[in-house]
DNA sequence: TCAAAAGTGTTCGATCTACACCCATGG
DNA sequence: CCATGGGTGTAGATCGAACACTTTTGA
């Protein structure tokens, strides 16, 4: 009999750096090694539920981005019995996040996507996936926004395209296209106690955003 | 006990339409309705290995394009028991194929991806997934050559692109993009018996692509 | 000689790129 | 009044859409 997993990877954002959330195995196999959170599939919950389960259990949110990546099943992926996974990938904002009781800092590490330390099975084949996944949709669909607070900056924005693309991308050019788009608010907010020209505050436009998208619109860079 | 099931999205070019490849249920559930091809996994086989597998059994053809698509769990999508289903897609030249023996042409129907008959299961679902990622893929990789014979004619090309993403092209331009990226190898055949100017057929380059791949070239339309 | 589809030249406007510059704030 | 990062104007190159035109074949 095949067994099926649901493992998550869970992006944020923080100091410029795209971040994944990992945890430290407690049991065998592969006990101490750091790992993708995820569990074993149930009967009665559906692929996508057992994703959400598991991002709440870990970071206590719900209501996140949380996309399918793919299903891995190579035959020796994992030691001693047959276990295929289906991986998701979640966007979610840092601050936002406090881990769920239980969890000590030792047991769950943000760490840097290029900075990846030894993993468990096919892990780390997974977080590429996830990434390579996320490169690609980051550019035609607005789901960066999901990794900021509610009200950000441009310069927050850029950052963190820059961070999941690793480009340098123009100031002016990015500016000009987001504009374009229509779908930042500006709340009139500003940045406080900076010793330079505060910027201003944005914030996502859920509306403008479907009701572009009816319209077959095309989010790009 | 969760079942997981391997299934596959065949697609092929006939006519100036996209089609797939459906297969009429022998045993229940859903007997009679068309469904898509595939099979149970086996514990001893790696999901791409059993997708493979099914492509062979029923087209008889080895080495042809496969992707997978992405996994599908809902509860109650199979009744009576919990089933999910790893689908993957196909591009096949129909050229190429031939039923294996024992499927009739009853049996197994190429269909137009726009005119499909009831469904078993949720894979009406999943061939519209397929269809998508189609869509998005055919634009960033040269993979829309896999439906058509060795040697091709620009204005077959460009059908396959305009059959798969149901949009018309600009002649023009469509030839100009494809002459930059130099990928097509003019094979100094022509169209025979045609009552018009001879069309000049060229076939993929294999090895330029992979070296252009290496150097980050980027495929576009 | 005609119809039909192959294949090419060229214009115009939109978009992208790159660089230079001004602005508001804290120290 | 200076350093710092926020924010804008604009020229030039590149790209894509559209249209008109020539070419080669079978009937």
């Amino acid at each position: 009999m095949v067994e099926t997993s649901v493992d998550c990877v869970i992006f944020g954002f923080q100091h410029e750096k795209l971040k994944v959330l990992l945890i430290k195995r407690n049991n065998e196999p592969s006990k101490g090694l750091m790992a993708l959170p995820g569990d074993f599939l149930d009967k009665s919950i559906s692929i996508y539920g057992s994703a959400e389960n598991t991002l709440k259990k870990i970071t206590d949110l719900d209501n996140i981005f949380l996309e399918q990546i793919q299903a891995f099943g190579s035959v020796d992926r994992y030691p001693g019995k047959r276990v295929i996974t289906i991986s998701y990938y979640a966007l979610i904002n840092i601050e936002n996040y406090s881990p769920r009781a239980g969890y000590t800092a030792e047991k769950l590490v943000w760490c840097d996507i290029d900075k990846l330390p030894e993993l468990a099975f096919d892990h780390q084949k997974i977080i590429e996936s996830a990434h390579k996944k996320l490169k690609r949709r980051v550019r035609y669909e607005p789901i960066g926004f999901n990794l900021l607070p509610k009200e950000f900056s441009l310069t927050n924005l850029q950052q963190v395209y820059e961070a999941i693309l690793q480009v340098e991308l123009n100031k002016r050019n990015f500016r000009t296209k987001l504009n374009q788009m229509k779908l930042l608010i500006n709340t009139g907010n500003k940045q406080k106690n900076v010793a330079h020209k505060p910027a201003i505050l944005y914030k996502f436009d859920e509306n403008m955003y479907k009701h572009l998208k009816e319209g077959g619109f095309f989010f790009k860079l």
